[in-house]
DNA sequence: GCATATTTGTCCGTATGTATA
DNA sequence: CTATACATACGGACAAATATG
């Protein structure tokens, strides 16, 4: 039994999308687009041949944009079997987690002199608050982690962000697979604003102890409620 | 069969699957070693046709061995035009010390108690030493990667690794460009020996501060000599 | 600016190897 | 063990873009 057959309906509207640029990484967005809002779940198999012939793309091409994905660790690779949507363990989740602390502490602490530019940070914050308004827990999800990815941005730095896209793009295919998404995002908005409010106060280290224990509380919640689910 | 038999079967499987890398990624570690060890220098065209034919692989076969080393930023894709050895920016390399400093420091800061695992610390210096005896600057060069490389690895996390491996082997594009390597390499050995012996006695504090200065002028020293070289 | 040769982008058909029912 | 489905890798084809004279 293949988990691919039923999951193949949207596909054609994202068709018509195929136009200009590399075809391989319009290819790609398309399936990351896909994997990150849980279209495709972990465990799926991307089969080669239903997609390709889906996408009117050839396979020679979608294996390109296999290789792209899975180097974002999206996908993981099966030799002679295929590829599939990358399963989190317990142990990934426990490392994206230290990851994040190290980076994203670095960024606080790297900080100059105030004010610091918090823009992006206020937007994400609103964001939040709108979508849990809304009810829109996926949203609010959506919303924190871009909080942190600004919150990493502070650092100034291009190779910093696109690790933190990439890792909490993973940490995104974790999500996905909670059974009641409101629990595990909204309580963490509030702290959220908490942080950025000592930001906006000048007190840097302060940001930072909050923003530590906020991941610590967020990975144990996390890894213990995936644990049991995965077991 | 006896119980020893058993319980080495699953083994077998795992033997295959080491043999048994892809094509692509073989080409990939042949083409990804020529430019680690400068024998195609940054700017060079790699061209489908010549290298396909050379290594007797399809050309879609190589294109996948490109797009491998053009997401691990060895190499740049410029449409309808071909792929190149990366050529990197002086913001490339004060960036990649930004990362370095974020990450080496962080990895320090998080260390528990001591004692901590130095051995491949040591290993390290003492390749180090060996090829500063033998006047093998290029080989220091990459000791001292390798050093650093193990000190962001006493984090403990896989991910870092990773992150690591692949920023310093984007560094040293720009050591390969470098007139006089001795200069840019040998006073580093000393400073990484200090570093290791604030370790040894128990005093990661006063480490992390060697190291941040050892960054900051290896940065200054590099990004101004990579500066009047490509102008 | 133009015409030509070269190189890349994309797709197809096929033979072979591999895993799974 | 066999059969089936799928991935791997190759070579060829043609269009499109680019470089060269």
């Amino acid at each position: 039994m293949t988990e691919t057959g039923d999951t193949l309906e949207g596909l054609d509207e994202d068709r018509a999308l195929l136009d200009r640029t590399g075809t391989a990484d319009r290819v790609a967005k398309i399936l990351r687009d896909r994997i990150a809002e849980g279209f495709f779940p972990p465990g799926t198999q991307l089969s080669e041949k239903a997609i390709s012939d889906r996408l009117g793309v050839s396979r020679n091409t979608l294996r390109e944009a296999f290789r792209l994905l899975t180097h974002e660790r999206l996908l993981v690779h099966a030799l002679n079997r295929g590829v599939f949507v990358r399963r989190l363990t317990v142990e990934d989740l426990v490392d994206i987690y230290r990851v994040r602390r190290l980076m994203e502490c670095a960024a606080l602490r790297g900080l100059g002199e105030p004010p610091y530019p918090l823009d992006a940070l206020e937007a994400a914050v609103e964001r939040g608050r709108k979508a849990a308004r809304e009810e829109d827990w996926r949203e609010l999800g959506t919303a924190n982690i871009k909080f942190h990815e600004n919150l990493a941005a502070l650092a100034g730095s291009p190779r910093t962000d696109e690790l933190m896209r990439r890792i909490l793009a993973e940490l995104r295919l974790a999500f996905h697979v909670m059974a009641d998404p409101r629990r595990f995002h909204e309580p963490y908005l509030a702290r959220n604003q908490e942080i950025l409010q000592a930001l906006r106060s000048g007190d840097p280290a302060g940001a930072e102890r909050l923003l530590g224990r906020y991941l610590d509380d967020s990975r144990s919640q996390l890894a213990q409620a995936y644990e049991a689910l995965i077991s």
